[in-house]
DNA sequence: TAGATTGTTAATCGATTAACAATC
DNA sequence: TAGATTGTTAATCGATTAACAATC
């Protein structure tokens, strides 16, 4: 419940799965849920998920469970949700324009105001309105709408100096989509959107899987 | 080395990251490199990055370090991205066509062979020349190509019942893009793509900056 | 040889799990 | 009351880090 204690990273993975879960939930469900059952919907353990949702809630009661409206509430709060961060996008390729069209972000309080592109072809407006402006505008615009997030879709080759331009301009956070390991300020947040994390543990996964089937 | 050791999560994370930064490296670096300098420029403990290799390869040799085109192939035969997988997705929206068209995928033996969509106005072929099949004849593709990784960029909604659609068409491993919770029998792996993960984190990060400020 | 670097064995740390007391 | 569920305190587990011996 009161914030800074010991979040462990761990924690907050697990939580944005909590709330897409309880989210998503029929309208004709009960209005109460336990630590138990949501603990055997996602196939956690159920101490874990009691603990986590201890760390960011207090209307747990004994019995009854938690009030599934007021658990979202909390867990978007405490995640930060409520109130909007805008972002700025760099890089317009495909995988930049579909995160700048993307409407689920709204829900996790995310508003990416517009995206900056090198290539002067690429300025102007997307398919949802959304401007695409050039890269020499950046400077600008951080300033001039306090944006504290920037979300990089550029090549590898560019990501560092990218991330570069992003810090001098003020940006705090940084959404890494480029395969590339980049140096940022530590007080710079830098999460590197791994794909090739992901598949490497796919890719392992499977080559076990052949191994034991010959 | 030797395959099924205590190979822990946590390392096949990393791994990746080795290799991307090996791969990038200019031409003209030291033909050798040490676990030491590795972990120097990515800004992580020496002994782990010095214990991750050894698990990988058996090349390293004191005073000098790892051959470094060596050390590479030992990564990617670890990880399987040597012999390539072929792989189908499921929902050619616009992340589906951005990953269909992305080919960065090849560099981990990554073969997107086609996409399936239930909307026929899709079906045809996209800008890159793959194929966008009607999802009615995903079963008989998968047979006949013997595939065993799917791709899931469908809408929350629909993405448990594709899910069950590629399992039952003999799918080992699911990269799952939409952002919920799906439920697959334990012997399939499921590695679910989270951009709630990493935004929660950034989120978080950034009240947490906001709130020293004040 | 001396020093850098390796791989390994032991110690620490953190997170998860188990056990239990408290409560409606 | 009895039982389900909560939150907490203690034990276990696994991963990281530190210390050290081996090697070129």
């Amino acid at each position: 419940m009161v914030s800074s204690k010991d979040v462990s990273k761990s924690v907050l993975k697990r939580l944005p799965g909590y709330l897409a879960y309880l989210k998503n939930m029929p309208e004709d469900s009960p209005s109460h849920i336990s630590a138990t059952a949501l603990a055997n919907a996602l196939g956690m353990g159920e101490v874990q998920v009691r603990k986590d949702l201890a760390l960011v809630s207090d209307g747990g009661r004994p019995k009854i469970g938690y009030l599934r409206v007021r658990l979202i509430e909390d867990i978007e709060q405490f995640l930060g949700y409520d109130n909007t961060t805008d972002a700025v996008l760099i890089g317009a390729g495909r995988l930049g324009c579909a995160l700048l069209d993307y409407e689920g972000f709204e829900e996790y309080g995310l508003n990416i105001l517009a995206a900056f592109d090198t290539n002067p072809a690429k300025v102007g407006v997307d398919e949802t309105g959304k401007p695409i402006l050039p890269l020499d505008q950046l400077s600008q615009f951080c300033e001039e709408h306090k944006v504290l997030m920037g979300i990089v879709t550029v090549p590898a080759a560019c990501a560092q100096s990218v991330c570069d331009l992003l810090v001098e301009n003020g940006i705090k956070a940084i959404w890494n989509f480029a395969p590339i390991h980049v140096d940022v300020p530590k007080n710079i947040l830098l999460q590197t959107q791994n794909m090739a994390t992901s598949l490497a543990l796919l890719s392992v996964h499977l080559q076990a899987q052949m191994k034991t089937k010959e």
